[in-house]
DNA sequence: CTAGTATTGGACTAAATCGTCCACTTACGT
DNA sequence: ACGTAAGTGGACGATTTAGTCCAATACTAG
């Protein structure tokens, strides 16, 4: 994981523990704020108040505001990939990946759909503006995709899902429409959205099933 | 129209055609900058510069920047939705349909994906800050909903599709595989994604073809 | 034409916000 | 234990930005 990031020249600062807890409750808070208030309506006072820390601690642990934008990036990115590798790892029947979809409808209807997907949403507003954001959300979608890919395939190897069908095509069309889910719950104020997109999709990939 | 957002007590202020005019500059620009820098991103010197007015003509015409934001939603949800009734009008047949895809995937294409959707990018950025925007984008985003709901109910009717198509949730699907698909072109830089979730999403649509 | 109203230009204020600096404290290696 | 480097607190400066104000100009109705 690089490193190279939150300090001013060379990497290899030295880090005592006390310092690296430190570091790290910035990251959390900041990663909380951008989530609920988005990334540019954040202010660095906004992260400074809710760690606990002091201008210095930010400029000591942090380039400035957009190398915490990175940091907080990598660690949601890191937070979702895991989370997703952990529910899609024993998928094996359809059955499994309805489980999928019933855990994310079910963690999105908790909060009435606010606040959709933590990715998506500095996604949109920060790729115009941040090249290196951009492409580290995208290789973040990219490994999202693949691990939805990489699941269809299995099905398809199992025997659960026919010959004709495409995992690339499909677990990109699958991603979108939790995408797109997250974008309209997110305004509706409610899953509903989400779990009907979801169901397209998986409705759509059982029409492959093997008979 | 509500008129009523854009002047501070009363709305029967009288307006000569120059100021119509000057007003419209304003939010004309502010829509292209929100769209290309996002809304948080551009500020009122911004939006003076490049209407080349100056800032007692923005407060002239509007309260302040939530009011020129009220009313950029105002003119980009007149706009996408006029675009998609003039497209969806005509649909008749699946091929139809394929042809709104077409439109929606060259248009993406020729800005390489970038951008994304101007409602839901203004969604995504404001539903957690602005209840009123939020309202306004959501009343949008159901109108986009029922112009698709409309059009299968037209394909049904008219015994392109079986009895057993649920219009509202094809139609909500539909609607997510396009937010989706902007979502991840937009990062991807490339239309590709959009091209694919769309098609999943006709594909599970023409499932429903009569035989 | 004239009075009143809409419109405009731009200087100005107040507040927010990013970023710097330095004295001080804590921890680590030897 | 002692010196050095990491870590901390918070005041401070510089800049950006939203918003105000007023004098000057264009327009409209009668």
């Amino acid at each position: 994981m690089p490193e190279g990031d939150t300090v001013p020249g060379t990497s290899g600062t030295r880090r005592t523990p006390r310092g690296l807890e430190t570091r790290s409750r910035i990251v959390d808070s900041a990663a909380k704020l951008f989530y609920v208030k988005g990334v540019n309506a954040t202010t660095l006072d906004d992260v400074r108040l809710a760690s606990s820390t002091s201008k210095s601690q930010l400029y000591n642990h942090f380039e400035g505001k957009p190398a915490l934008i990175h940091a907080v990036i990598d660690v949601q990115s890191k937070f979702v990939l895991a989370r997703e590798e952990q529910r899609l790892r024993g998928v094996k029947t359809l059955t499994g990946l309805r489980r999928w979809r019933d855990a994310l409808v079910q963690a999105n209807s908790l909060q009435d759909g606010s606040y959709g997907c933590a990715l998506g949403a500095m996604s949109i507003e920060l790729s115009d503006n941040d090249e290196q954001s951009r492409q580290a959300l995208n290789a973040s979608f990219d490994a999202w995709r693949w691990m939805l890919v990489e699941t269809l395939t299995r099905l398809r190897v199992l025997g659960v899902l026919a010959e004709d069908a495409d995992p690339q095509r499909l677990g990109t069309g699958l991603l979108a429409a939790l995408q797109g889910g997250y974008v309209l719950a997110q305004n509706a104020r409610s899953s509903e959205p989400m779990a009907v997109a979801l169901d397209m999709a998986l409705d759509h990939i059982a029409s492959f099933a093997r008979s």
